[in-house]
RNA sequence: CGCGGGGUGGAGCAGCCCGGUAGCUCGUCAGGCUCAUAACCUGAAGGUCACAGGUUCAAAUCCUGUCCCCGCAC
C-alpha cells in the first residue's frame, strides 16, 4: 500500500509503480475544501492515484477500528508512507509484514516534523537530503535504511528544493524497497544527537523584518518561496500594498532597514538591519509572481522607499 | 454560496468612483548623437479596453451573466 497526500509523494507512486510493485491501495488525506470558493478537491495523490486506475481510499483516521482492520485485511508486505498526514497508530504499522517505511525530506535526526524542507533553508544548512525509515510509534524516529543527500544553492527555493529532493526520494525508496525483498536492508538506529525539530510554519514567520540581518531574510524569503511566501508591505497609490518575495539573493548594501538602495540591475536592493537582500521575484496581492524587472515597470519603488 | 483584487497595443501598469480625444514605463522598428553602448535624443508602427448581453445620443468607464488569473482565509 502506499500513503501519501500532498504533490511530493507523487513521484514516489510513481516510481513504485514504475518499478512494478503491486499497490494493493492508495490511502490519501480525504478530499477537502481548498482554495478560493472552497471547492472540494481531492489531494494530488488521490487524483494521480485515480488517474492510473488504482483504488484508492481516504479514510478521516485510520484509527477508526474498522479502518485499521481493512488495512490489516490487505494482508500486505510493506506500507509505503510519504507525507501521509495522519499519525499512524502501532497496530497499523506492525500490520505490514515487513512494517511502514517512510521518506522524509531531511538527514535525521535533523528536522524531524512537518516542514523539514523550508526549515532547513530557514536554519542555512549547506546540505540536506532525504531518508528512508522503518517507522516506529515517535515522531520520524525510526531506523533509517536508506539515505540521499543534495546541496542546499544559494539560490533555492523551497519549492525547488521539494521537487529535486521528492525525485531524489523516489529512486531512494524503490532502491530501499529492492533491498528489503532481497533481505540485504541494514538499519541504522538515529543518533539522539543532533536532532531537531522541524516546526510547522505559522502565518506570523512570513512576514519580512528588514531589522534582521540580510543573510535571515534572505533564507526566510527563500525558505518559505513559493508558499506560503514571505512579505512586506509597500507604499502604493491606495495604501499600504503587501508584496511578497519569491526569489532573493544576498548582496552588498547599508542603509535603514527596509530601505530600497537601487532598483537598476532587474532586481530590488534592500537594506537589512545588516548587510542587504536583493529580490528577483516577487508578486503582488492580487497579481501574477513576476522577474523583478517586470515587477518594477507595473509598481515602481524608487531608490529611497521605505519598506515595512 | 467564506472575504477580496485583477483581466487595457508584444511585456508590466494607470485610467473606471465623477460615462464623451487610449495615457505611462519597457520592448520593437526607423533616424540621430557618440570612439562606443544594454546609455541619451527624435520619430513611427502596434489596442474588437477578457467574452456576451443591457442602459445611454455616447460605455474601458454604469448594470447583468460567463470564462480565466491572483491575495487572504482554509
Amino acid at each position: 500500500a502506499f500513503l501519501g497526500t500532498p504533490e511530493f509523494s507523487v513521484p514516489t507512486l510513481a516510481a513504485i509503480l514504475a518499478a512494478n510493485h503491486e499497490v494493493a491501495c492508495v490511502y490519501s488525506q480525504p478530499p477537502a475544501p481548498r482554495g478560493r470558493g472552497r471547492q472540494l478537491a481531492p489531494s494530488a495523490v488521490q487524483a494521480f492515484a485515480e488517474a492510473h486506475g488504482l483504488t484508492v481510499n481516504t479514510p478521516a483516521s485510520l484509527r477508526a477500528p474498522e479502518e485499521a482492520r481493512a488495512f490489516a485485511d490487505l494482508g500486505l508486505e510493506a506500507a509505503v508512507v510519504v507525507a501521509f498526514g495522519q499519525i499512524l497508530t502501532r497496530d497499523i504499522l506492525e500490520a505490514p509484514r515487513l512494517g511502514c517505511f517512510n521518506l522524509h525530506a531531511s538527514l535525521l535526526p535533523r528536522w524531524r516534523g512537518a516542514a523539514p524542507i523550508q526549515r532547513a533553508i530557514m536554519a542555512g544548512d549547506a546540505i540536506t537530503g532525504v531518508d528512508v525509515m522503518q517507522m516506529d510509534e515517535g515522531l520520524d524516529t525510526g531506523p533509517t535504511l536508506a539515505r540521499a543527500s543534495t546541496r542546499i544553492d544559494a539560490m533555492d527555493t523551497s519549492g525547488a528544493l521539494a521537487d529535486r529532493l521528492a525525485n531524489l526520494g523516489a529512486g531512494l525508496m524503490v532502491e530501499a524497497l529492492a533491498s528489503l525483498e532481497r533481505g540485504e536492508a541494514r538499519f541504522t538506529r538515529q543518533p539522539d544527537e543532533g536532532a531537531t525539530y522541524a516546526r510547522k510554519i505559522r502565518p506570523a514567520e512570513a512576514r519580512i523584518r528588514w531589522d534582521r540581518v540580510a543573510e535571515r531574510v534572505d533564507r526566510q524569503i527563500r525558505g518559505l518561496s513559493p508558499l506560503p511566501g514571505a512579505w512586506f508591505e509597500a507604499p502604493g497609490l491606495k495604501g499600504p500594498v503587501r508584496i511578497k518575495a519569491l526569489l532573493s539573493r544576498l548582496e552588498a548594501g547599508e542603509g535603514e532597514a527596509g530601505e530600497v538602495l537601487g532598483d537598476v540591475d532587474g532586481g530590488l536592493l534592500i537594506a537589512c538591519g545588516e548587510g542587504a537582500v536583493r529580490i528577483l521575484k516577487a508578486q503582488r496581492e492580487g497579481r501574477g509572481a513576476q522577474d523583478a524587472g517586470e515587477f518594477l515597470r507595473g509598481f515602481p519603488m524608487p531608490r529611497g522607499t521605505r519598506l515595512s
